[in-house]
DNA sequence: GCAAACATTGCACACTATGCAAAGAGGCAA
DNA sequence: TTGCCTCTTTGCATAGTGTGCAATGTTTGC
């Protein structure tokens, strides 16, 4: 587990980066700013930010937590419901996410207001779905049931921190289960042969 | 329904450099071209470019058909089973798409390749997502459930035309019934107790 | 026909993003 | 510790993006 003091270096610069990105963001929008604002609050040269993003938004954005793969295993092996199972999985997924709290409301204000970061998380989002999609094809043996159910995982996800965000006094966790019950909701409205 | 001069004029310029961004982008991929390119193929000057487009990007997705108020209101007073009312409503909406086939063969070509035209389709989708949510959701009186459903509407579409793209010999309308039926599966999963 | 409204264009300018080369700092072996 | 190699930072040059402004044309309605 030894990390060399250059990498070290490294993940510190792109961090502060970020969290200087992010904070001139919130405070004045993302669009306003100039790279060369940004690498100042870093503390580095306009030439070096780029030698880490290849734009503000990425450096808004950063890197999002992949899933972890003994989560995933365990959603492909599952035995309970598969509602069960996947719910698992996203507590535990939202759990890792809930780590980075302050960070992750930062980076909702800048998607609502920037076209070229939601392209990008857009990018990150339908590499999960693929893994997802992949991973709950051989459980269900049906891809495209698989990839349905992987949109409405990731959709979930998105639409629990968005109430997250937007609603005072609630946790992550809980926003989580208040949405959920939604998807599952809609699944039995879809699934019922009439309402 | 008369419509001024400079009105039609103006869609006509819009379309000519939609479609002179659509081709040379097919062309030589929509990095690599310059608006100083795309406007001179559209027979107008680069600032004139930036008067009808704010990038490349938007000037390439162009402005992606809304819902018909009729459809909507037929998927909100609709006396069928939800699964059934929500696919005729598809069936409408992707009747309307297919009139456009070869464009947007070109924008989906774009679309993979290009992170800041993801963004800006996805923040079309938001609309439609919300226009779709609040639609659903006089109908079933559940805004969480209402929510998720638009977001397989939405997705459902979105799957539909990918694999349209992707698979030779299928019409659009085949593939919605490809992708559809995977939906109404991933459903089942989800809604029953054990599977 | 005339004046107001709108469209097109050129020009200037701030900002974005990349290539290249020089200088600086860390890693590693003798 | 020294010296060499590698990686990092930086400045500079340059192509491209996007906007404000003002001049010049066109269309519209009166």
């Amino acid at each position: 587990m030894t990390v060399s003091l250059r990498e070290r270096r490294r993940q510190q610069t792109a961090r502060d980066i970020q969290i200087a990105t992010l904070e001139l963001a919130a405070e004045k929008g993302l669009e306003t700013i100039t790279t060369e604002e940004i690498a100042a609050a870093a503390g580095v040269s306009t030439r070096t930010f780029f030698n880490y993003f290849t734009n503000k938004e990425t450096a808004a954005i950063g890197a999002p937590p992949a899933f972890k793969e003994e989560d995933l295993q365990a959603l492909r092996e599952g035995t309970g419901s598969l509602a069960a199972d996947i719910k698992i999985f996203l507590d535990k997924h939202i759990e890792v996410l809930a780590g980075d709290e302050p960070i992750l409301k930062l980076i909702g204000s800048v998607l609502r207001s920037n076209e070229k970061a939601r392209g990008i998380l857009e990018g990150f989002l339908a590499m999960g779905r693929i893994e997802l999609r992949d991973c709950l094809n051989t459980r269900v043996g049906n891809p495209y049931a698989a990839a349905a159910l992987a949109s409405s995982i990731m959709d979930t996800i998105g639409r629990a921190i968005y109430l997250w965000e937007h609603e005072d006094g609630l946790s992550l966790v809980a926003a989580l289960d208040v949405i959920w019950e939604g998807t599952i909701r809609a699944s039995q409205l879809l699934a019922a042969p009439s309402e």
